[in-house]
DNA sequence: ACTGTGATTGTTGCT
DNA sequence: AGCAACAATCACAGT
């Protein structure tokens, strides 16, 4: 048997149906640009602030969510968290647009929220930013 | 002991 | 308009 030991992607047959790119996780670069425009700042910590909300999942992440206990339920001895990513993947690509309706409204909600709490979270930045104006003001 | 990694797709955000 | 990074999860490995 294959000890699917954590890292081991337990899927070594059937790589025809297997589109998946290179983007690995972590480290995508797509294009030879040796530096990203879009790379933090490596001078001051890009400190994160705390309040930020997170990205809402997409309707793959909602579906996944309830995947995961499903797969999980029926393969308890599987760990791997790349082994649900992937089975999920190929499930989720099996779905029919109907079928993920559902997954797209929870996600569409989810990103209503999201905005909502974006939109708080700038209004306490700039009201934060006003403090400290108005803090140097009175020095 | 703690943090990062590994894999999936979608969505968001910046340039 | 397009690319890049990040969203959850969970066990393991490395420092």
């Amino acid at each position: 048997m294959k000890t699917a030991k954590g890292k081991g992607a337990a899927r070594p047959s059937k790589e025809s149906l297997k589109p998946v790119d290179d983007r690995k996780v972590g480290k995508r670069k797509a294009s030879g640009k040796p530096e990203k425009s879009r790379a933090p700042k490596k001078e001051k910590k890009a400190k994160k602030d705390p309040n930020k909300p997170k990205r809402p999942p997409s309707a793959f992440f909602v579906f996944l969510e309830e995947f995961r206990k499903t797969f999980k339920a029926e393969n308890p001895l599987v760990k791997a968290v790349s082994v649900v990513g992937k089975a999920g993947g190929e499930k989720w690509k099996s779905l029919s647009s109907a079928e993920k309706a559902p997954y797209e409204a929870k996600a569409a909600k989810r990103k209503a929220e999201y905005e909502k709490l974006i939109k708080a979270y700038e209004k306490k930045q700039v009201r934060n930013l006003c403090q400290l104006f108005c803090c140097v003001w009175h020095l």
